[in-house]
Order: C-alpha cells, then sequence, then structure tokens
DNA sequence: TAGGAATATTGCTATATAACTATGTTTCGA
DNA sequence: TCGAAACATAGTTATATAGCAATATTCCTA
C-alpha cells in the first residue's frame, strides 16, 4: 500500500497541446496586465469574457469559445455567467492537481 | 532582471497529447516489469529496443516507430543504434526539465 | 415586447494526425 | 555476397482538429 496509481488527465494534455490555449490560459493569470478594461465584472472576481479575450487572440468568437469550452470541458477554466457575459477564469486548484500528477506520473 | 521567462515546449505538450506515446513513456520507466525479455543489450544500459515495444504496444511496426520519432524529436527519450538495434530510453533529465518548466509557465 | 448585445452552436472546409501496407536501408551472418 | 532481420520511410486512407460564416439562444433594455 501507499503507491496510489495517480492517472494523468490526457484530456488536459490534449487541451494544452494548442498554442491558442496556451496563451488564453497564460493570459488569464494576469487580467489586468493582459487585457484591456472590461465594462462589467472584476477581472479578479469574476473572470475575463469572452469578448475581451477574442480581442487580444484576433480571432473569430466562434473559434475563441470553442478553445475556452475545451479549456472548460477540461476542468482548466471555471465558467461564471452574469447577465449576458460569460466569465472564464483559471481554476488554479485543478492546474496544480494537474501538474503534481503528471510530475509523478510521467 | 530576475524574471527569466521560461517558454513552455509545445512540441512536448503535442508529444504527450496521445495515449499511445504516454503509455509508452510509461513503459520505459521499468523496462524490466513492463516488456519481456530483450535478445540484446541490457534495458537500464542501452534501454528497449521497437520490436520488443511493438509487442508490448500491439500495434504495427510503423505506427510504434512513428511514436518513437515524435518522443525523440520532442526530446523526451534519447535513441542508441547498436548494429541494427535501435534502443530508446527515457530523458529523465529533459522530462525534469520540461516538468519545472511547465510548473512555473503554466 | 421588440431589438440588440454577448455567446454558444451548427455547417462547412482545410489541414493535421494516426493507422495500415508496401518498400527502402542498414547490418549481420551463413 | 546473398539473404534475412530490424527499423525507417513513403504512400494512402480515415479520423480529428481548427478556423470561418451563418444561425440560434439568452437576457437586458428601451
Amino acid at each position: 500500500m501507499g503507491d496510489v496509481e495517480q492517472a494523468v488527465d490526457e484530456e488536459i494534455l490534449r487541451a494544452l497541446a494548442s498554442t491558442a490555449r496556451l496563451d488564453i490560459l497564460r493570459w488569464l493569470k494576469d487580467p489586468a496586465g493582459n487585457f484591456g478594461r472590461q465594462e462589467i465584472g472584476d477581472f479578479d472576481v469574476e473572470g475575463v469574457c469572452v469578448s475581451v479575450i477574442q480581442d487580444r487572440a484576433g480571432m473569430s468568437q466562434p473559434a475563441v469559445s470553442a478553445h475556452l469550452k475545451i479549456l472548460h470541458q477540461a476542468g482548466l477554466v471555471t465558467r461564471k455567467k452574469i447577465g449576458n457575459w460569460h466569465f472564464y477564469r483559471r481554476d488554479e486548484l485543478a492546474i496544480r492537481r494537474f501538474l503534481d500528477t503528471l510530475s509523478t506520473a510521467l
């Protein structure tokens, strides 16, 4: 006993195997530094809304939406809906858990 | 000064975004435990040759060869040629470096 | 309640990935 | 030196991924 088999989350690895999604994830580390102002919602409380990320990414809105969906399904970001705004934020706990698991299981 | 920007190696992330390659990489952690005997070459010294990995993976030889090429180009495994045998081994240093970088840069 | 704004979803096309079979290359041994 | 063994590469096909435009959905506001 003692050796708990920790499986690497392959869905997360696939989510990270993308320049666009890595960029988004890193931008979300410092919203104030990486994005412009946001009309509604506090960066550090609610998160960053899609249109703001879209401006920074220079991609179509559906493309950004799809990337965020993949990041969300992988559990790397959380989602909060306020009115018609969808705010995304890094899930630091999940990210840390993934990194720890990867460190031992890889 | 101080903050050295460490870029995540996206080639490694793409290499890891594959069940087959993750399996191979983990099998290589314990060759004696995961593979049968090897006619030539010491598991822990030279590494594991392609045909042995192929038997375990249950894939065609070219498929295994392609996966090993991707792992090798990403720098996750080293390659040693002895006669007509090509031995692959984990590059533990490179793997550790990648994990460290990912931990801070993600 | 009609309209507009913010996102998600759909449909489509182009490119990347993964598997196979067939073939090429290198090396060793008879 | 001829043949077989061990891998790599090439060619092909099927599936996955990424982007776009168009459309649907939801919610606020006038």
